[in-house]
DNA sequence: CGGAGAATGTTATATTATTTCATATTTGAT
DNA sequence: ATCAAATATGAAATAATATAACATTCTCCG
């Protein structure tokens, strides 16, 4: 039994997210230590930043949580973790929001970022689909385009949230 | 004879560009009187400075361009004019970029922006292909997620600059 | 005309992100 | 172990993008 459920892009109502901040940190770290890279104290805190809580967290925001331990954190310093992060697929960039999300798999690495934006709760989950990707990549290569990247970020209303609203 | 021909996304290589620039500005004026709004004179040179090109203009770039001929733009002049164009789907942003694209059919109303985003020209196509947009749909719906709007901006390279980068 | 609503003017400021150069830390070769 | 190179962080300033708030002008329509 996993948690989050596989293929539920958003997580369960109540769920656990100690466990979802401490699986994050603990797949990130081995990512790091496999592949080389350094997993330093400003990065795994500003990833843990990012995880609380599933939806979007801007850099500033950020930002005023590192400096709590952080003294001289300063914008670079944020920006700095996050391209790291980025690169290396633990978290993803909302475009539409210009804030941040951890990523739920970042074991994937060729995955693209397809997210499902709930206007109500702002919370934040991923789709992933591989059918999508598949199929965006065949229309594009029908007028000639090589695509080496999709931004997909989808806005409309959660399970939850749309229950909600119908009530 | 269309120009461009429908469903190249991409215009030709030395198309008659001052034609499209006219033909947005024709198209634009005829829906706002069909529509009952007013297409100002602000707001008519934003959009065909938006329409200097078939990549993304920033608002400050737009902002000194208007500032030649109206002296007393500010940001809120752009942002407002902006505000409109892109409520109407004269113009859409591209979010990847904080930037600015006109539209080539803001007749079709609901069309959600599909956007193929050459890394090498910086030249901005429009997909929108429906079956990309009900597939996202329906595999949002899977999930549970109700879709309101979808964001979908796919970079690469467009016809004409992967084959320069094969050559 | 004149009032209401819409658009624009004006100033200030908020928010997001990068540049630049200095300093410190880690790594890996010797 | 030590040093040089590469990497990461500190620090200050500034760039780029976007909005808030309130005053004034314009346009439509009775």
């Amino acid at each position: 039994m996993t948690q989050p459920p596989s293929g539920a892009a958003f997580p369960p109502r109540g769920h656990n997210h100690r466990k979802c901040i401490a699986e994050a940190l603990t797949t990130a770290e081995r990512m790091c230590a496999e592949n080389g890279l350094r997993f330093t104290q400003i990065r795994r805190r500003v990833l843990e930043i990012v995880w609380s809580r599933h939806a979007p967290v801007g850099a500033y925001e950020i930002l005023d949580a590192l400096r709590d331990e952080h003294r001289s954190a300063a914008p670079p310093t944020v920006y700095r973790a996050l391209e790291f992060l980025v690169e290396h697929g633990l978290v993803h960039k909302i475009e539409s929001l210009n804030a941040f999300v951890g990523c739920g798999h970042p074991e994937d690495g060729a995955h693209v970022g397809q997210f499902l934006i709930c206007a109500r709760c702002r919370q934040v989950g991923e789709l992933d689909d591989p059918d999508i990707a598949a199929l965006i990549e065949r229309k594009a290569a029908g007028v000639g385009f090589d695509v080496s990247r999709q931004t997909i970020e989808v806005q409309g209303l959660c399970r939850h949230c749309a229950g909600a609203a119908r009530a």
